[in-house]
DNA sequence: CCAAAAGTGTTTCACGTACACCCATGC
DNA sequence: GCATGGGTGTACGTGAAACACTTTTGG
């Protein structure tokens, strides 16, 4: 088999931008300027340059698409089907990253094109197969937030306890019992409580914990596993 | 963002390719006869077609490769570092799959090629990074194999109990207790009893089972979860 | 009758689940 | 003092884990 042989697609990375309001779930999106789907909404992505890795394509698109980095980034899923794109053959390798929205001051417009924060269910209508790549990315986010703890990554490095079961009750979609909840991480040990307390709240103010990694990856090492 | 911007890597498929003899899991090794790393054992795998699908591309591979079609096939990473292949930028799709080696009787001899199956704990050093997918193969297999029922995949249609749990212990490397694997299996109702028992055996003949897909497909539609 | 694997139940313990009231704070 | 969310403990049931002997068959 020669190695020269073929006619060689186009080679992208596309970015699934998950973020977490003080509400709501939201994916970061690209209005298309230019045709095929010109008007539509799209995710965020580019090409990939000849002397960058794949990962560090997406990395370079998310900087650029949200003015964030440093936040986590993972590969999700490759997709090449002949004719996702009308114009030619396109590769594209997909990503889902995770981003704090009250910590990185994410743009949401960049250059000249339009970007915004879409609600996970009020979503449009998405140019090439980017619906289905959503959907991939959602369903991935579901089931790994369960075993793995990346939820932290979502929130502010302190955090409430409160705050934290609404992340997993958003994702997750299905009600926490508050008692049960709080038991079971707080039995986990991955959790430190901070000195800190909300303050200027209607309420009695809640307590501020923080995840700490290492503790984590030497219980991870020790065998622990890590599920909600 | 123009189209046409960048030269453009090459774009390929690789298949991990596991089959369960009667001892040990094994992977499929194609001997490489040409440079770079020629004399070296790689994963089977080559270039994509400009009309098929990535899927397509791996499901040929794996045909040509082993004569096998119709098997469990998943796409598992895509790798694309800059330097990954001496003579210009690939990228390479990869992918895992799941063959019996009983039913399949599979020519690990192609072509000019020589190919032979490797035990997973005797593997030779591989060509480019495909230790590395190899080794991602693996837990992923190790992982999915616990929730979701691609065992089955490995056996013959009939397989008896003892060989199932040998499967499991075999892949995630840790015995199970033979009365509680066979309860939980029984009790989830996936499982049917054949009439038909083992002949020839020098002790008592073990009955016969097979995996009833539709009926996993209807449980898990109303909520059922595979776990071992 | 011996070797070799098949097949079978019960007890124990840990963990998940369900559930309701008092506490602190701002207005 | 009232509205709002924070924080806490117990009882119960289910399911996982540990564990040993009898059965069948071929040689």
């Amino acid at each position: 088999m020669h190695t020269y042989e073929y006619p060689r697609p186009a080679l992208t990375v596309d970015c699934v931008v998950f973020g977490l309001d003080e509400n709501d779930l939201k994916v970061l999106l690209i209005e298309r300027g230019i045709e095929p789907f010109a008007g539509k909404w799209a995710l965020p992505g580019g090409f990939v340059n000849p002397e960058e890795s794949l990962e560090d394509a997406a990395k370079r698109e998310l900087k650029e698409e949200t003015g964030v980095d440093n936040v986590f980034l993972e590969q999700l899923y490759t997709v090449g089907d002949v004719d996702r794109d009308p114009r030619e053959r396109v590769i594209t390798v997909c990503y889902y990253a995770l981003v704090n929205l009250q910590e990185h001051n994410v743009e949401a417009s960049t250059d000249a094109s339009n970007a915004a924060w879409f609600e996970m269910d009020d979503l449009p209508e998405l140019a090439f197969d980017h619906n289905m790549i959503l959907e991939m990315a959602l369903k991935r986010l579901q089931s790994k937030i369960r075993y793995e703890p990346i939820g932290f990554e979502l929130l502010p490095k302190k955090f409430t306890l409160t705050q934290l079961q609404q992340l997993y009750e958003k994702i997750i979609g299905e009600k926490q019992d508050k008692r049960n909840f709080r038991k079971k991480l707080q039995k986990m040990g991955i959790l430190v409580a901070l000195d800190e307390i909300q303050k200027d709240v209607a309420h009695r103010a809640a307590r501020y914990y923080s995840f700490d990694e290492e503790q984590y990856k030497e219980k991870k090492e020790k065998g622990f596993h890590f599920e909600i």
